[in-house]
RNA sequence: GGUUUCGUAGCUCAGUCGGUAGAGCAAGGGACUGAAAAUCCCUGUGUCGUUGGUUCGAUUCCGACCGGAACCA
């Protein structure tokens, strides 16, 4: 039988780190986060990194891991993973992934197998120079299916797909699944209103805590146009701001508001698809319903 | 009080030389196995302020009224 895990996802501002935590305490249990942004060192208030006095002891992994500007991707977030939960397993506790980054998580949950194709920069350059209409059609000549799947203005997924076509021909198109441990998910939901308050005033409390004046640091320290950019919601909109793009703090806040609403969205799409997830309804008593599952889970 | 101007989708507005209307944003749905807070796809019926009139037909023209704005007094 595998070894038992438990996550907890759900959108930004829904309470799963505070869930975490709380669930690491009563049950003895580990925290490894997987949030694509707090890996990063530096990217504190903007991410919604907890702090250390809100980690109440609970040692958390995969925070503060890397260097800004570093690349990084859903592969070595797996590989770290597995190493780590294996270690707490080992040791006899009990590990919790808490994150929001739907691929990060699902990738250790269903056991993505990742083929060994890495990023190909020579062959990105000369795919770069073609339409994204030609790049499709690529696509669909080898396997109409995959180009299905890859909604045909993508064109970052359809380049992927040929460069993996590149390296390994049509079975690096397969995609395959090897699960590695028996896992409880659970899921921190809202009603849409109050997830919106709560965005609102989050957004607002880490500004007055700083935000802007963090972005303006990564920036002296070297972190680049680029990065800032890639990294999305605050770092984007605070960094288009500091540089004159978005030309007062209104609509800094209007602009970002709605992107991380959006995003909240975009995640509740991706976890809705996973039918596993248990679901536990936030303005109600969920974190005894959380044990509840827990027990059971654990039981079983 | 007078003159002008505006009143169209949740918001900002466009438009119909008279044949019941459309963009952006918001909202909703969706894709996504090596950049994932990224990248991308789909979805627009609303007494066109109210009420009379002209007309085969008015949201579109005319009048009155209501509400907002500006200016003159």
């Amino acid at each position: 039988m595998n070894e038992k895990i438990i996550t907890v996802v759900g959108t930004n501002a829904s309470g799963k780190s505070d869930l975490g935590v709380f669930l690491a305490k009563k049950y003895n249990a580990e925290i490894l986060s997987a949030d694509s942004r707090q890996i990063y060192k530096g990217l504190d208030l903007g991410t919604g990194k907890l702090t250390k006095d809100e980690m109440q002891g609970i040692k958390h992994y995969m925070v503060d891991i890397l260097d800004v500007n570093q690349p990084y991707s859903v592969v070595d977030f797996q590989q770290q993973a597995y190493a780590i939960i294996d270690d707490i397993i080992k040791r006899d506790k009990l590990a919790i992934i808490a994150g929001g980054t739907g691929l990060y998580t699902r990738s250790v949950v269903k056991g993505y197998t990742f083929n060994d194709v890495d990023a190909n920069p020579k062959l990105r350059e000369e795919l770069e120079k073609k339409t994204t209409e030609e790049l499709y059609q690529q696509l669909v000549d080898i396997d109409p299916e995959v180009a299905k799947r890859n909604t045909k203005e993508n064109r970052r997924r359809i380049i992927r797909c040929l460069e993996k076509y590149e390296a390994l021909g049509k079975d690096g198109l397969e995609d395959t699944y090897e699960p590695r441990y028996e896992v409880l998910q659970l899921g921190v939901t809202w009603p849409n209103d109050i997830l919106h308050e709560r965005i609102d005033e989050r957004m607002q409390r880490r500004f007055d805590q700083g935000m802007i004046e963090e972005v303006e640091t990564l920036m002296k320290q070297g972190a680049s146009d680029e990065f800032l950019e890639n990294l999305g919601l605050e770092y984007r909109f605070i960094h288009r701001y500091l540089i004159g793009e978005i030309k007062s703090k209104a609509d800094l806040y209007d602009q970002l508001g709605r992107a991380i609403k959006r995003f909240a969205k975009q995640q509740k799409t991706w976890f809705k698809r996973d039918k596993d997830i248990k679901w536990l309804d936030m303005s109600k008593d969920y974190k005894k319903e959380a044990c509840l599952l827990v027990d059971e889970f654990l039981n079983k």
